[in-house]
DNA sequence: CGAGCGTTTGAAATCGGTCAACAGCAGTGG
DNA sequence: CCACTGCTGTTGACCGATTTCAAACGCTCG
């Protein structure tokens, strides 16, 4: 874990626009570069944060990515979301103010670290930024209760498809291609994201290879056929995604 | 559904010690008494709010208990969450400004109606209100992160005896008996919020009953051995439990 | 009292889990 | 350059928890 004190400007950033809010007056701008006073750089594996650390900072992603994980005294753990640059993370350290999930890298990941208290004054000051905090927290709400739906009524191939659905549109979204996935995380891991067994995860795959859904190359999966992928996921392709 | 225009003070209510932040000045007690310009009763099986409708409140219950649901184009619908008095819903829809959910009386339900925006306002005022709002939505992330673990990872035992002391650890804090249970929903209900099906809800109570953890008569459940349920649940059971 | 709903219970079917073997690839060291 | 090891991922065969299907029970209410 690299700690770097910055004179990061957010304004210049190009991750900026995913972060923080657009249409921000220059003086606002201003205020927000006071915001990130250090960067992180994580190697794979390293741990940002882990359930029970005192919270003072949430973190937005710079580039790599990072798992947040759930788990019991008894070892037993779930996957709760991958996330991707331009995410904000650490935000159920807000509740209880200590974190209640570990973090870890996925691979080469680097973080801004943004003092939370420093957040909620700025915020009071900024009512854009106000409004796309409660956004943000709001959104990791709705993006949780999509995945509780997954995970309580999907069959196997469901959740694999909405896994592969819901990270292109997260590409897409950030002007990448999204039919070619570079994944950063195992197979163990999206089992345990989408409560199968990696045996599962595998034979699922296997599956839609067979249905000329997916070109499977290790961790590299290339979409042939969205649209299919979109039906076993019970889901409504979104328009952007056409 | 009956709406209700009021006077009404949260700084006088007795749920206002749940719903809202303690330790606020007298001044700013009347400012948050501005907060509930209106009261909606409904009736068992009414909607308070659906997935698509556009976003202006949020509401906090009086009394009654309501449900949370997300469902798929096709039908397909998982059960987010029970509501009980104290606790504010409609969160979800901040992040798009329209409710992604639809949340439904599960018996004769009074909620408050608050203009999420005058509270945006408010909360740029006072500083306790903010960091309370931050906490709410904070808390409500922790809470889907704890669900999505028992959706994920654990067996329909498990599964229940989360739901039973997850209910009774909510009416302790309300200061209500804890050990007596009464349900305002129904097998199916309790079955589509933890991703079994209804018969399987029924066999796991009738396990539980032959095993002296519980007694059940109709929706009324008696907790007899509260320290088993935990331990089936791979739960510690938190101190003000005992 | 009977209709209708919610719930319980039993038997059979199924999906995903478990166990085990093996393949593929990377890194190590002779 | 080729074993050797270790890790990740794939595939097959079998097993078991939960679902599905079916029937019966027991409230509630007109």
């Amino acid at each position: 874990m690299k700690l770097e004190l910055t004179h990061h400007q957010c304004s210049n950033c190009v991750m900026g626009r995913y972060c923080l809010p657009l249409g921000l007056s220059s003086k606002e701008s201003e205020l927000i570069d006071q915001l990130v006073e250090k960067k992180i750089k994580l190697e794979k594996g390293e741990m940002l944060y882990s359930q029970g650390q005192s919270f003072h900072s949430i973190f937005s992603i710079r580039y790599g990515s990072v798992k947040s994980e759930y788990s019991l005294p008894d070892g037993c753990a779930q996957i709760l979301n991958f996330h991707l640059p331009g995410e904000i993370i650490g935000l159920d350290g807000i509740g209880k103010n200590q974190y209640e999930s570990d973090c870890t890298a996925l691979e080469n990941t680097e973080v801004c670290v943004m003092d939370f208290n420093r957040f909620e004054d700025l915020a009071k000051e900024i009512p854009t930024l106000q409004k796309h905090l409660h956004q943000i927290l709001s959104r990791e709400i709705t993006q949780d209760q999509k995945h509780l739906l997954t995970l309580g009524h999907l069959n196997a191939d469901q959740k694999l498809a909405f896994f592969l659905t819901n990270l292109a549109e997260r590409l897409k979204e950030r002007e990448q291609n999204f039919l070619e996935l570079h994944l950063s995380m195992s197979r163990e891991e999206i089992g345990s994201y989408l409560g199968i067994k990696i045996e599962t995860v595998s034979r699922t795959l296997s599956k839609f290879i067979e249905n000329k859904c997916i070109q499977v190359n290790q961790r590299h999966i290339k979409i042939i056929d969205l649209k299919k992928l979109y039906q076993l996921a019970n889901k409504d392709m979104p328009l952007f995604m056409h």
